[in-house]
Formats: structure tokens, sequence, C-alpha cells
DNA sequence: TCTGGCTGTCGGAGCGTTATCCCCGTGAGG
DNA sequence: CCTCACGGGGATAACGCTCCGACAGCCAGA
């Protein structure tokens, strides 16, 4: 006998809508009644079909998860903590992967909406322009994810802070010869962040040496890359990797030069991956709170789900967390070839 | 007007049935009505409903997977390739993790049963006697991942043949004083490892100082504290991760403590996780199919759905994926100290 | 004793699909 | 001119569930 919500009532000898009321304590029932209920159920081996529910509540209790991949520690952070808050509060999470691929994505999107998801969250690659315009007429709650989308919910880091922290920091210790390792700089993100990084620097009346710039992907090859930078003199002094990823393959680039980190060569990163701390010396990192991000985001999505207001662009929609600059040992004070005129930090 | 299929053959000016057999090519239309339909659709901005579909046809083109956690990169990479070939194949990836939690594993199994997942993949942390007992009871198709399970579809790494590619290897460098590094040493793939390692070495009449042997958690702490190893005479001229991260915390802890790699210390991993290859030195690894093994065990698992033979526990159902050993820069011949009888390789 | 409200339970419609069966019209073949 | 096959399209019954309204039976208060 299959495990129907119609077979449980027969076996019990009550009406389905009694089982169902039984199931979602939407009705007290005599205790008899009740034990009757819970036996069917248990010789059934019953459980509620959750399809045909929906169907039935035009709720499914799942949302979509959009990322570009799931390595990057970022990513996987990311979406663990939204498994994680989405499974506390009820809900199941479906993941697909974008690979920054825009037509990949706008399939998962209508895929999504297809299996009924009560709401998206999505690292989105699509051009600025268009964001806000295809997402609409989805007619599914839409939150932005580490991405900044002006008339959209969206929750991000505020990377041109973090890039400003950057500077700062190297600026204290006196660097003035200082390179940019840029990891996938034709995302907004990063942009942001070399536009902190030089805006702030250029404060302090220093230029960032265009050779003394490298752009690639986000991963440990252009970090290794970092070589190319002391192929002839000025050498910097100091590097500023855009992702931790980056940042580290430039400490084992830098590692196989000679170069000692900090005495030689200071480092900074962006992420604070779990990795940073176990290096030797430890990374000093701009924190990028992904589990916050992931958590922000879930929470504002699931509210504007119960409250329907989906499509309302309220400006208080959009979230910006600020960064913060974890100081460790790959950064120090700028030992010789500085400008003496620069009062030392 | 709400985008039904009954509303789009009202616009279209024909019967439900004749927008499905559309919709799904099960009948051919004449152009005329075909383009009625499809102008209907267009103006509703139309997609099937997939879980009123799924609810009729039974079957809902999705498939559950459940891993510990998404950040250690072997699962990153695993369900990341489960996400790609389940997505070419049509299907959606539901994801949670149990955090090696075998309570929360449990409601996720049965959480995927009641949205009636087609099937479902899970890196089980149950105890071994239990499992095939307790999934059974699901009526679902289970391929066990990473984790051999008697009488059930699995797809798993050969642990034990990759413990003995270690020890093989170090062996035949000249290396008497090995260290273990023994991550989360009371799953049953890392006591594969160890086991494979030590019967291989035993073998050749060498056996590990109890006193080299350290347990923890599969992350760079525990590789970190490979100091305590040198505390006292003899040291170790080689150590084996049973972990790529713990190795890599290793190679951070060596650094620290002045040594050289491989000069005075051959360091061997598992799993060959990205970063290895961007060590100074490269690391030595066995390398662990993580690909190979999400794409085998969604082969399996579709294959067992489309049969509808899923419960037929065929002993041909278990595949062991062999690994390899990656030989790179962080293992070298035994240079002094060693035994001068062993002929150095 | 009658009324009215409450408690426990039931029947049925409907959520959006698709598979099955049926029907109508057309054109070819006898 | 009749038959029959066939192609295009429709009506209908599920799929498993929940909500709504209805209806007994019961007890308290008048």
């Amino acid at each position: 006998m299959k495990a129907t919500i119609r077979n449980v009532a027969k076996l019990a000898g009550v009406a389905p809508s009694t089982v169902s009321h039984y199931l979602n304590h939407t009705a007290q029932l005599a205790p008899g009644t009740a034990q009757n209920v819970e036996r069917a159920i248990a010789a059934l081996n019953y459980r509620v079909n959750l399809g045909a529910r929906s169907l039935r509540l035009k709720k499914t209790h799942s949302i979509g998860l959009i990322i570009p991949n799931i390595s990057t520690p970022f990513f996987g952070e990311l979406a663990a903590m939204v498994e994680s808050v989405l499974w506390d509060r009820g809900y199941q999470m479906l993941l697909s992967l974008s690979a920054r691929d825009v037509n990949r994505e706008m399939s998962h999107l209508t895929n999504f909406v297809s299996r009924q998801v009560d709401g998206i969250l999505v690292v989105y690659n699509q051009e600025q322009e268009q964001r806000a315009q295809n997402v609409r007429s989805l007619a599914v709650p839409v939150v932005f994810l580490d991405r900044v989308v002006r008339g959209a919910p969206s929750v991000a880091t505020d990377n041109y802070l973090g890039g400003q922290l950057a500077a700062q920091h190297l600026r204290k210790l006196g660097h003035r010869q200082i390179a940019m390792l840029c990891g996938q700089s034709d995302i907004q993100n990063v942009i942001d962040r070399m536009a902190g990084f030089n805006d702030e620097l250029r404060r302090d009346g220093v230029a960032v040496d265009p050779a003394h710039v490298l752009h690639g992907a986000q991963d440990l090859e252009l970090g290794s890359r970092v070589s190319e930078l002391f192929s002839r003199p000025p050498s910097p002094t100091a590097v500023f990797a855009t992702n931790d990823i980056v940042a580290i393959g430039a400490w084992c680039g830098l590692i196989a030069l000679g170069k000692r980190v900090p005495q030689d060569v200071s480092l900074v990163g962006f992420d604070d991956v779990e990795m940073s701390r176990f290096l030797v010396p430890p990374l000093t990192t701009v924190a990028q709170p992904a589990a916050v991000i992931g958590r922000k985001a879930v929470d504002l999505l699931l509210d504007l789900i119960d409250r329907k207001q989906a499509l309302a662009p309220a400006d208080g929609n959009t979230i910006l967390l600020e960064p913060t600059l974890n100081v460790r040992g790959s950064t120090g004070i700028l030992e010789k070839g500085g400008d003496p005129a620069v009062p030392l930090y």
C-alpha cells in the first residue's frame, strides 16, 4: 500500500483531512483518533509529499543560490552559511554554479523560477545595466550577493573601503614603492578595491607605478608571477593583492625569489581565507565577512518573501558591510631604501 | 492573468492539453496553432510549473547531495563536479551539509525523501553497520560517495592503496624515520590510508615510532603541530600527512622551525588540492580524483534511477578508484643520518 | 427542555500538470 | 459513393495535499 495521506487515513479509519490536521497541528484530535493516525503513519512509513503540499500552498520552502564556483573559499564560506541559515529556518538550498557565464546564469535563474523557488540569491555577472531589469521580470524575490545593484536588494562588502584600509596600513609603515596584483580586474568588486587603494595612496601623494601592476585570474598563478615585479629597479617594497589566493601565490613566489616577508617585501591580501592565518608569517589581509554576508542576505530574502514586498526597490535594501583589516606578520615597517623624510610608524 | 497552462490555452484558443503537447513535443501541431500557442506563451511570460509536472509525473529531476562541509577542497571539488554533471543531464542539485553530525544527516536524508528527489548522493558518517539498513528504508536510490559500503552502491578512492603509494615513495628515497600526521583518524578513509602506509613500510621492516604520530582534525592547525615531532631525537626525516591541508600546515610549521623541505624533511600529502602545486617546493601528494568520483557517482545514480533497479545490491555497484602519486619537489633522497646500508634510490 | 456554542471530524474542490482515450474532418483507395 | 486510416486537437481523470464549509454530538446556561 502506497504511503499517501489517503491510505494513512483509510488505515486509521478517518478522513484524509483529519490526517492533514494531525500533521500540521491545525486542529485538536481526540486522543484515540490521534493514536490511530500515528499508528497508521508508522505502519506505512508515511512521509508527507512536500511536492504536492507545495503545489497546494504555492510555497516550496526552497531557495536557489547561484554562485560562480564553489572552490573559491569566499564563495564556499558564503554557500555554507547560506545553507546553514536556510536549514535552520526550514528552507532547502538549491545550488547552481554559473562559472561566470552569463547565459548559464540566466538558465539557472529561469530554472529556479520554473521550480517555484520562494526566492533567489545570486552572485551576478550580468552587466550592471541589465541586472535589475532582467531579474524583475522573474516575479520572484531576488537578493544580490557580493555585488551592489542599484534599485534592487543586495548585500555586499564595501570593497572601496577595503582597498583604503590596505593602503592606509602600508603608508603608515612607510612604503612608497607599492605593487598591485589584480585578480579578475574586470569585476566591479576588484575595480572598487583597486580604486580605494589608489585613491587612498594618492591622498598621501603616492602613486602606483603602472609597471608594478599585474592583471590576471584570481588564482595562485597570478600571485606566482610576482617575480616579474623585481626584474628591474625600482623594486616594490610592498605588494597588495586584491585576493588572498593571489596573495598566497605571491607569498610562495617571493620565497622562491629568496625575498623575506616582511623584511624585504610586505604583503597584504584580501578576503581572510582560513589559510591566511597559517602562513609563516601569517598574512595581513582585509577580511571580507563572508559568513555575515550570507546570513544577512538570507535574512533579507526571507523577510522580502514573508512581507511579499519583494519588488519594492526601497533604498534601505542595499546592505554594505564594512571589511576590517587584520594586521598580521606579513607586513612590516620599511627597513631601508625608503624615503628618509617619511616618519616611520 | 496568471501564467498557467490553462490561461495560455485560453489565450491561444486551444485546449490545455494542446499546449502541453506543444511544450513536450509530444504531438505535431498545425503551424498556425503552434504560432498561436507560442504567442500566448510569450504574452503571459509563461514557464511551466515544474512542481505540478513533478506531481503528475512522479519525477522531480532533482538529486540531493549531502556532504560534511563545503570548505574542504575535496568536497568542494566533488560538489562542483556533481552539480555540473547533473545540470548537463537535466537535474537540479539540492545541497545539504551534515557537519559530520549523524542526526543532521538523517534529517537531511528524510527531508530529501519528502521532497521526492529522484536519488541521493551522500558522504555518510553513520557507523558502518547501520548504513545500508537505514538507507534502504528510504525507498529512494542512494549512492555513497567517498565511503565503501558493503551491499550498497558506492564510489570511493582506494585509500589503502594511496597510503601504500606514499610509503613506497618514501622508502625508495631511503627514509626510515617517518612521522605521520593523522587528521580525523576515526574516519574509515583515514584509517585505511594509515593502514596502507604502515603495512607497506612494515613490509620493508620499517615501523613508525608511535611518538612520531600526531592525531587531530583535518586542518592546518594539526599540521603546524609538526614542531612537536622534533622536540627530542630521533627526529623524523620524512612526514606523511593524511590530508593536503594538514600537509600544508606542516609545511608552514617546518619553515617556521627553520627546517628545509626537502633537504631536512620530506613531506607527502594526500588529496592534491590546487594549492599543492603552488607551494615552494610544490607538494608531493597522493591525488584523489574528486572530479572522477563525482562524475562516476552521478552516472551510477542516474543509471540506477533509469533502470529502477535501485535497490538491488549487485556487487558490481561498488566502484573503487585508484589514486595516483604526484611526485613533486617536497620529497627528496635522504641526505644524511640515514641507514648507510640502505641503497639510495 | 430548548438554545447556542464549541469540539472533533468529514467531504470536496482545486493547486497546475500530463497521459489516455476519444472525436472530428480530410483525403486516398476501393 | 462508401470506408478507413490518419492527423490534429479536446475532454477528463488523476497526481497528493490542504483549506473551507458543514455537520454531528455534547455540554452549559436559561
